[in-house]
DNA sequence: CATCCGAATTCG
DNA sequence: CATCCGAATTCG
């Protein structure tokens, strides 16, 4: 939406850097499943131009083009040169078999101390540079310093006004490709699923994410969404590695209700040990950003779930953990729910020889 | 339990009426598929009692025997005798084909116009002659009134504090075999099943009464007694046709909540046409036993579930009526639910010829 | 500008 | 002697 005001202040005819260029030798030869040689080889001759080089390297070896559909990459990869420039030339990827999601519930309808709350969530994902990062309670006043605080990172919005959900993509290392947004038709909270389409490292992925509807009185509608999106990660492509989640509002009895989680499909926060100092992602005895006497509730409602590709999967959750547990100088947290985040191994990926580091 | 105090007015000796001496002819040709010539041939040489006639035909023709296991229709017969000559001579069973099992909730818990309530609660039965009832919400104090104003049933209580449920059998028309009371482990209101064995014109049933967890607020557990009250009726005995019900308290979507009513059960309101007059068992619209300002619910917790026996079905539900409907001179109803009457067809019996009529 | 839990209670 | 509904509200 707002994603292109810092275009002009770089020339597109100038060659990238040398670290830049080896780092999209990286990223040829992770998608072609090749080597920096053969990347270079296609490189040089096209600019650097990553998805130029791709469409190439698979229209002469028989391979899948990327970027099929109304959707490509041309404007990802753009975005991704102008930000990747911006944001200073990085090295060679040091965790090329790891693949990182973050989903967070910001909390945008507490005004308290939004911005500098909004900036903290901006930092701690500048930091650990998820590939995808699922937000519930995006706002229109936050998504602007989500975008600004965000900038090497692309952001789908679900919805534009009250509160809604986004995802946002790591320019330069998530090939974008489709994005479908998709309400809910009885919900009474305009509550919808974002579906996109995307490859990162080489791998299909189908990211999904929700904020089902809210409040134990609307635990019905609620179980009715999530069998909703557990339909849909059944139907989708099984070329495609399937991760769905966000702010499910769910309590385990409500899962129990609908059947319990289809055969394919598993909680990944259960597949990585179910680590209890991971479980409760709102927990009102740790977090304090709201106060109400009485009563210290902790739930887990914010879940991913994934649904591997076929015939095998191709990557493998690892690690869950929690984010946003240090308090900022105004003494808030940055949400009142922690975030999740979610590390992936690619399988049968070790990693490679860096000649040049 | 109380069912012996008037047996010393009848000399065991003496031999039975015209009419009566029929009525067996009648039980005896239906038990056994004959006729009541052959039925009068046996009775007539065993001063005719028709548990020993029964025996008898069956070790002759080798067929089972009436009365297996520890409860034997010893004692229902010498009972149904004496409850017979009580209550005078009856005609031939007018309805051969006609099964009949009644279910209420009697309210007892209400201590308004109780005797004259329960009083017409054992006219009606007396009226309509069910071979079945269930009851709920039987207490302490309505049980001697239940007991003495239906001489002609046999009562199985399930509980003797509180209120409890009971089962009542129409002596000489049903015979009892078997008697079990199974506490659900984690009611909170001391709800449990009856589960009764017993054979009705000579066809084997389990019938089972329960009142499960009562209110909004114990769906869970009310649900989880229903599918164990399920599970009971399919693990039955596949020779007995299994009929469960009750005040279930159940919802429709708590139903659909636990998978829906399994494949080989079904709800005998919804089979025999659902007709809408005989839906809601406590209407509030139509009842004004318990008058509460402001709101006017009407619900259908009184249910009735068969399971036919295999391999095929002996009865046939035909038709579900529902009973109390008339105000007492108090002004009162019976109680505030309705009664369920059901009425089931034996298959494949057309009426007899009955020479004597 | 915003109040999310859940058992108990109210009130229509 | 007894208060069962259910959505909204309270209160811990």
């Amino acid at each position: 939406m707002s994603d292109s005001e810092a275009d002009s202040d770089v020339d597109e005819k100038n060659l990238p850097s040398r670290e830049e260029c080896e780092e999209r030798c990286q990223m040829f030869a992770q998608v072609t499943g090749t080597d920096t040689a053969l990347a270079m080889f296609y490189l040089q001759d096209r600019e650097w131009n990553v998805e130029t080089a791709l469409n190439a390297y698979f229209a002469e070896t028989g391979g899948e083009p990327v970027g099929s559909g109304q959707n490509t990459i041309v404007g990802t990869n753009t975005h991704s040169r102008t930000q990747t420039v911006r944001a200073g030339p990085e090295g060679p990827d040091p965790e090329p078999h790891r693949i990182r999601l973050l989903s967070w519930n910001l909390d945008g309808l507490d005004p308290g101390s939004i911005k500098s709350r909004m900036q903290a969530v901006c930092d701690i994902i500048n930091k650990e540079k998820p590939h995808v990062v699922f937000l519930q309670e995006v706002t229109p006043l936050t998504l602007p310093i989500l975008e600004d605080g965000c900038g090497m990172y692309q952001v789908i919005p679900g919805g534009d006004n009250h509160y809604f959900t986004a995802i946002m993509l790591r320019v330069g290392h998530v090939q974008f490709e489709d994005a479908v947004v998709t309400s809910f038709p009885t919900s009474k909270m305009l509550r919808n699923i974002i579906t996109i389409k995307c490859r990162v490292k080489g791998i299909s992925f189908q990211v999904m994410t929700s904020h089902l509807e809210s409040t134990a009185a609307h635990s019905d509608e609620r179980k009715r969404q999530l069998v909703r999106a557990f339909e849909a990660m059944k139907h989708a492509d099984p070329d495609r590695t399937v991760i769905f989640g966000g702010d499910t509002n769910l309590r385990d009895k409500e899962v129990a209700q609908v059947g319990g989680i289809p055969e394919d499909i598993y909680d990944i926060w259960e597949m990585t040990g179910q680590r209890p100092e991971a479980k409760f992602t709102w927990d009102m005895r740790r977090n304090d950003n709201h106060e109400y006497p009485g009563y210290k509730s902790f739930l887990r409602p914010d879940r991913l779930y994934i649904r591997h590709c076929k015939p095998r999967s191709k990557v493998t959750p690892v690690y869950f953990e929690l984010t946003g547990l240090a308090r900022l100088p105004s003494n808030k947290f940055p949400s009142d729910h922690w975030g999740l985040l979610a590390h992936f191994d690619i399988n049968g990926v070790s990693k490679p020889t860096c000649a040049s580091v």
